[in-house]
DNA sequence: TGGCTAACCCTAATAGCTAA
DNA sequence: TTAGCTATTAGGGTTAGCCA
């Protein structure tokens, strides 16, 4: 059934540019809609909607960082029609606005805004601890956070910075089900397909956190691989990320050439 | 003029279930 | 393993208002 999965990645990597469907996907691996959500979640973790969208929003990063085209031109790029709707959707998933994120990533703007501590909810607090086994050479600060969702991105609920593997702890947890992700800059690695930049990730959950009570967890904190969706957080010391052109070819597979127009141009000439 | 946000609405995506 | 049906949900488009 990878193989299912791996394929749809394939087209979602290669022609994120351009208006795919559900059913434009199963059929590109020849199965029915319905199959292939199930497989692809099954893998991945995450549904093909969402895997196109952070794939998206992550190309929008790299835009934002390296060029100097306005938001609305971006917002075409990655394939949205509305501005507003591109810019919500940035903002819910990097945890800052795009002009945000372009000041941040061009040294415009001394202060990271994106992660900071949450507000303290009411009621009582959990809290979650263990260990961090890094496979691979951590460049930055491992950021270890709690996040309501299977894709890094939004802010997290908890949040701690490590200066590499070893214990970690996360006081402060509303109760609710998490997913525990851990992000650090690492040394390239012949898997680094995901991301401009080669990632060490790890992800565990979902865990259910509730009030007065601790869990103990390990985490394998690894190099990037093709199942994993891109990190869409802005994570201080680890952004701007992307700074070789996307998409990245698969393994086995002959490189594509990245698109240099946008979504308006390849429905102008569909 | 460009960018951000919010509200509203519609549709595609999704999840749960069942069946071959 | 693969596929279809259906109810629900989330994502995306449109529009308007506000700000710099």
């Amino acid at each position: 059934m990878e193989h299912l999965a791996q394929g749809a990645v394939i087209t979602i990597r290669e022609r994120f540019y351009e208006p795919l469907s559900l059913d434009d996907l199963a059929r590109s691996v020849m199965v029915s809609k319905f199959y292939f959500l199930r497989v692809f979640r099954r893998i991945t973790g995450v549904t093909p909607g969402r895997f196109l969208s952070a794939v998206r929003l992550h190309e929008a990063k790299r835009l934002l960082a390296d060029t100097r085209l306005n938001v609305a031109d971006i917002s075409a790029q990655v394939c949205y029609s509305s501005t507003g709707t591109f810019s919500r959707r940035f903002t819910a998933s990097v945890g800052i606005s795009p002009t945000q994120y372009r000041r941040i990533a061009r040294g415009e703007c001394g202060e990271h805004p994106a992660v900071l501590p949450p507000a303290a909810p009411a009621g009582p607090l959990g809290s979650v601890s263990g260990t961090a086994h890094v496979t691979g050479t951590p460049l930055s600060p491992l950021c270890i956070g709690a996040f309501d969702s299977p894709v890094v991105q939004g802010r997290p609920v908890a949040w701690s910075m490590l200066d590499g593997a070893g214990p970690f702890a996360l006081n402060n947890v509303p109760p609710g089900l998490w997913y525990l992700h851990a992000v650090a800059l690492g040394a390239h690695t012949a898997d680094d397909f995901t991301s401009g930049r080669p990632l060490l990730v790890g992800t565990v959950g979902p865990v259910q956190i509730t009030g007065g009570t601790h869990v103990r967890l390990d985490m394998a904190v690894q190099p990037e691989d093709w199942t994993r969706p891109p990190v869409l957080l802005a994570l201080p010391g680890h952004d701007p990320l992307p700074r070789r052109p996307s998409p990245r070819p698969l393994p086995r597979r002959a490189a594509f050439p990245a698109p240099a127009l946008g979504c308006r141009h390849a429905l102008a000439t569909a």
